[in-house]
RNA sequence: GCCCGGGUGACGAAAUGGUAAACGUACUCGACUCAAAAUCGAGCGCCGCAAGGCUUGGGAGUUCAAGUCUCCCCCCGGGCACCA
């Protein structure tokens, strides 16, 4: 544990060194302005900010419009309104999504941008709890609260249609669209375990479990028998995963964890028929007709004829069965009900630590018989076998298995190979089109008289370090073969053969000295030498390469082809299993076949099929809480379990005063007797409401779809509306959500989508992830940790303007970085230099300066569309450091850079526009447009290297054709002075960048 | 262990295979000032008085040319983790 630096972060102190006063120009006009007119009066953020702030909200500068004309979404995740308040980590997508959305704005697209409140959850209410008030009331404030913070970072998001999941005019909807998955038996009802968090006392889906732990509070979850409200998230795993390749702009990283969540994979089931010691029990049919089996899940069918045992979860069905009392099949049945228990006592942690040795017991009386050979074969029961994947039971195949290996060592169970090994040599692969010629080699490993040493050989033309190694001839066996190869190469003849290392492996690569792709069955052959008596090398051999003796223990780092640690591993007698593909040997008639291909044929063969398996679990959908949508059913003695009618939606919670969680697996509502009896509507008999909530993730599960139809009485969200609006175009989030709520919601909409309910199938086009904030301390911020930095505080010292210019330039949006005032100063004398340039404005501007200009329109562009803030605010430094060397620019070149800058610094760029004249908003103005006449200036600075070494910079004109360039180059004295009499041999240019001589 | 990202000055960082360190911070010097702050100007990777040489985690390779491509290794962040 290393001493961490403790936050420095300190507001207070930070104002002592940087008071408004100082911020502020107060004395540098007198230094610009050119004496005369009317002085500038100095930039003063506090009063500029609230202005404009209230004028664009009265204004409605930033609400749209539907069906007006090309048309952008930009979403950003929606906040849960804390009574902390928002914080940096949502002030990076929130800026970065206005930035963006302003500048589409601007581009002359209906752009919209919308936010809303996601209200209902568990830190609402054990805030509520902790404060002693109704969380309805709390969550009220911090609404209020995190609108005022979002106003006062001069963001534009469009009001009319903000959104509050726990408003009953939300809610109402997202009861509605549970219904259609009841309706459709994608959300049913189960009793069995589930992770329950003892501290907030709900039941949590797998996605809320993280290591072990809850992914709110970080307390260790337990498992506890419930009746539970599920979603059949599962059925949609395939098209969940197929979805995915129709996300071109979706970051790699967020599909991949989709991907790996989803875990999809393909394989077999097989069944294995099972042999009691009691006659009688083997003549027992199954409800099938078929005697008992136990069907196992692979995906290395083609490994089936190394399968040497058979494993059971603790929680197969069989084994419970076999040791309940009505069962007396295993001879050892009170050991494997111990060992049942033990197996219990383990949280699932401990259960799956990676370093924990595998434990298991036979099963004692039954055996089971391999479909492919018949072989009889023991059967376990050990917990390294998931009783929740595939069939909760497996075919152990320890030679090509890691898991099953060490189990095998440790039980001492047999461990038969199937596969050779195979390696392809990458860097040095077989080419295509070339002949493929297979052959019999030799690595030969030769000991010194001590044994200490053995030979390497070093190749001097093929930068080659191998063993001795050949090809075995015709009429010899490899051990002729290696030992005639091996006295040719190293001239050594007093070999003592001491053993073979294995069965052969197999190694494709291009055999550059006879141009063709070898396919070598090699085997590893080892000698002593008994004496040092040599023979003179031929000069044939002593050309091609050297011998070197190489310790022992280096061996592994002279010799690095992978296959070669195959058999330097059985060299020091180290074992291990394969787990790679090859040929196929002891498997009967499959011998000698490629290991990918004849899975299907094995699994045909022994009768199994083939099936597809997902990691992906069905998703808890119900919380033991109150502050959550009621879910609106009705459970009626009778009728069974009755949906509420459209026109009685929404179930509104009941307003209390106690809600406190009960921690027995039942609701706080269920206390509620009022609200809980009601009539069943189908016989108006007496019934019970569900009491169940839904959980936090149910109102992101569709939010978006709200936004574009907010006001919509009738429906979720039309049509039309949808026709115009989706996809998202761009949505801001975190990666902590990619197998949360992004999923989630992909779900909700894939299933709208077949309900015929939402447009397009994929509800989000592109999405654009942030890297977390951290404390100045490089620590993730927390109030445990002290190193929590407020934007409000940044603000009130700096501004809104020059902190959201701060917080974009501060490093690429994708990366994770600290928060640190450090370097704000920078932005916010950028934007002084910017305000005081109002000063500059003339009829003429400099040539650079118009140059300047363009590039900038160009640059800022481009990088606010690849999400490079970063460098688009660097551009605009760039610009004003050019203005400021002449100290002139014109009012038009002023105005397109202010709309530039507009977007990242609304407030200050809103002023000068309009000091400059302009009576309507700058929001309502054009993107400029670059010229590209002006990107290129006539002369271009060319660099000119003599062997890829830069010796002298050149002066030229643009464009000119390679020949001129290379005269000049080549008449440069400097040039000329490191060339010297040396032969040119070609001259390598790179218009207008580079001219590269190599002598 | 596997899968994703990363590793570049004192620091945040930038670089279609083509001048490594743009922009900003800090620092140094100069101007202004009685002085300081602010501001303006200049400098600022390392070694060297200089000429010049070296430099993008380490090692190899491809190329006229590598931070960028290929292979091996080390380190940091994130995700998954006995998924058969």
């Amino acid at each position: 544990m290393k001493p961490k630096k403790k936050a420095e972060y300190d507001p207070k102190k930070i104002e002592d060194k940087w008071p408004q006063e100082k911020l502020s120009n107060k004395n540098n006009k007198e230094s610009f302005s050119k004496g005369k007119q009317k002085k500038l009066v100095a930039y003063n953020p506090v009063k500029i900010e609230k202005k404009w702030q209230s004028e664009w909200l009265t204004k409605k500068t930033f609400e749209v419009k539907n069906n007006n004309g090309k048309k952008k979404m930009v979403l950003v995740e929606f906040p849960f309104p804390s009574g902390a308040g928002l914080h940096m980590g949502h002030m990076r997508p929130f800026i970065a999504g206005d930035v963006t959305t302003k500048y589409f704005k601007l581009k002359g697209f209906n752009a919209m941008y919308p936010i809303g409140w996601d209200a209902f959850g568990l830190p609402a209410e054990n805030y509520a709890i902790k404060n002693k008030v109704h969380p309805s009331v709390s969550t009220k404030q911090n609404i209020a609260n995190a609108k005022k913070q979002l106003l006062s970072w001069g963001t534009g998001y469009d009001w009319s249609r903000e959104i509050n999941t726990t408003d009953p005019e939300y809610y109402k909807w997202t009861q509605k669209l549970f219904l259609e998955f009841y309706k459709t038996g994608l959300a049913y009802e189960k009793f069995g375990e589930v992770n329950w968090c003892p501290k907030d006392k709900t039941g949590l889906a797998n996605e809320e479990v993280i290591d072990g732990k809850c992914e709110r509070c970080g307390t260790t979850v337990e498992k506890k028998n419930l009746r539970q409200w599920y979603m059949k998230i599962t059925d949609y795993a395939e098209k969940l995963l197929e979805g995915l390749n129709d996300l071109p702009e979706w970051p790699h990283a967020v599909k991949v964890q989709q991907e790996n969540w989803i875990g999809k994979s393909e394989g077999a089931e097989i069944n294995f028929e099972l042999r009691f010691k009691n006659e009688e029990d083997n003549k027992r049919r199954g409800p099938d007709g078929k005697p008992a089996h136990i069907p196992v899940f692979t995906t290395r069918a083609d490994t089936l004829f190394g399968v040497t045992y058979l494993v059971l979860a603790p929680e197969h069905l069989w084994v419970t069965l076999a040791t309940d009392d009505n069962h007396d099949v295993l001879e050892n049945k009170n050991e494997v009900k111990k060992y049942l228990e033990q197996v219990k006592a383990k949280t699932d942690i401990e259960r799956s630590a990676l370093d924990k040795e595998k434990t298991g017991v036979e099963l004692k009386g039954v055996k089971a018989i391999n479909p492919a050979n018949g072989e009889v074969i023991p059967m376990f029961v050990a917990d390294y076998v998931l009783g929740g994947y595939g069939t909760g039971a497996i075919m152990a195949v320890p030679a090509h298995d890691e898991r099953d290996f060490e189990f095998a060592k440790k039980y001492n169970l047999p461990i038969k190979e199937v596969i050779a090994p195979h390696f392809t040599d990458w860097t040095n692969p077989p080419q295509p089109g070339k002949k493929v010629i297979r052959r019999k080699t030799i690595h030969a490993i030769i000991e010194n008289v001590e044994g200490d040493k053995v030979i390497g050989i070093k190749w001097k033309k093929y930068n080659w370090q191998t063993f001795v190694i050949g090809g075995v001839e015709e009429g010899e066996d490899v051990i002729e073969g290696a030992k005639r190869e091996a006295m040719e190469e190293t001239g050594y003849i007093d070999l003592e053969f001491v053993k073979i290392l294995g069965d052969e492996i197999h190694s494709e690569y291009f055999a550059t000295h006879k141009d063709v792709n070898r396919y070598a069955d090699v085997t590893g052959v080892v000698f002593r030498m008994r004496s040092e008596s040599r023979n003179e090398l031929s000069e044939e051999e002593s050309d091609k390469h050297e011998i070197l003796w190489i310790e022992k223990n280096k061996i592994r780092d002279f010799y690095k082809g992978a296959e070669v640690h195959v058999l330097i591993d059985r060299y020091f007698g180290i074992e291990k299993p394969f787990i790679g593909h090859g040929e196929i040997k002891n498997s009967d008639k499959f011998d000698g076949l490629k290991s990918e291909v004849i899975k299907t044929k094995i699994v045909e063969s022994v009768g199994g099929k083939i099936v597809t398996k997902y990691k992906l679990r069905d998703w808890v959908f119900s919380r033991q809480r109150y502050w959550g949508e009621p879910i609106p059913l009705i459970h009626c003695p009778k009728c069974g379990i009755v949906p509420v009618a459209d026109k009685d939606l929404p179930v509104k919670l009941p307003e209390v005063k106690n809600y406190e969680p009960t921690g027995t697996g039942e609701s706080p509502l269920a206390a509620i007797d009022k609200w809980v009896n009601v009539k069943c509507p189908k016989c108006k008999g007496k019934a019970k409401r569900e009491t169940n909530t839904m959980p936090q993730w149910a109102g992101s599960s569709w939010y978006w779809l709200r936004y574009m139809d907010a006001k919509n009485k009738k429906e979720v969200s039309s049509l039309k509306a949808q026709k115009y609006w989706s996809p998202v175009d761009l949505y801001f989030g975190g990666m902590e959500h990619t197998t949360l709520h992004l999923l989630y919601s992909r779900f909700w909409n894939l299933f709208l989508y077949d309900r015929k309910l939402v447009t397009v199938k994929e509800p989000y086009k592109k999405r654009v992830p942030h890297g977390i904030i951290l404390g100045p301390d490089g620590e993730k911020m927390s109030k445990s940790r002290g190193n929590v930095v407020n934007p409000d505080d940044v603000i009130k010292i700096y501004g809104a303007d020059t902190t959201r210019l701060y917080m974009m330039f501060l490093g690429p949006h994708g990366a994770q970085v600290a928060w640190n005032d450090k370097g704000i100063v920078g932005t916010r004398r950028f934007l002084e230099r910017v305000w005081a340039m109002q000063d500059f404005v003339s009829k003429k501007e400099a040539d650079d300066v118009t140059a300047a200009l363009h590039k900038t329109i160009k640059k800022v562009g481009e990088d606010i569309e690849t999400f490079s803030f970063n460098t688009a605010v660097s551009s605009m430094m760039i610009f004003v450091n050019t203005v400021y060397e002449s100290k002139s620019v014109t009012k038009k070149s002023y105005e397109s850079f202010l709309t530039l800058l507009s977007v990242f610094a609304p407030h200050m760029t809103e002023e000068i526009w309009r000091n400059l004249g302009n009576k309507q908003t700058i929001f309502k103005g054009k993107w400029p447009t670059f010229k590209e006449s002006y990107l290129k200036s006539e002369k271009v600075t060319v660099v000119v290297q003599v062997n890829g070494k830069i010796k002298a910079e050149l002066s030229i004109d643009r464009d000119i054709d390679d020949e001129a360039a290379k005269t000049l180059a080549l008449e440069n004295p400097k040039v000329v002075e490191f060339v010297g009499q040396s032969e040119i041999k070609r001259v390598i240019v790179v218009k207008n960048r580079l001219i590269n001589i190599v002598i």
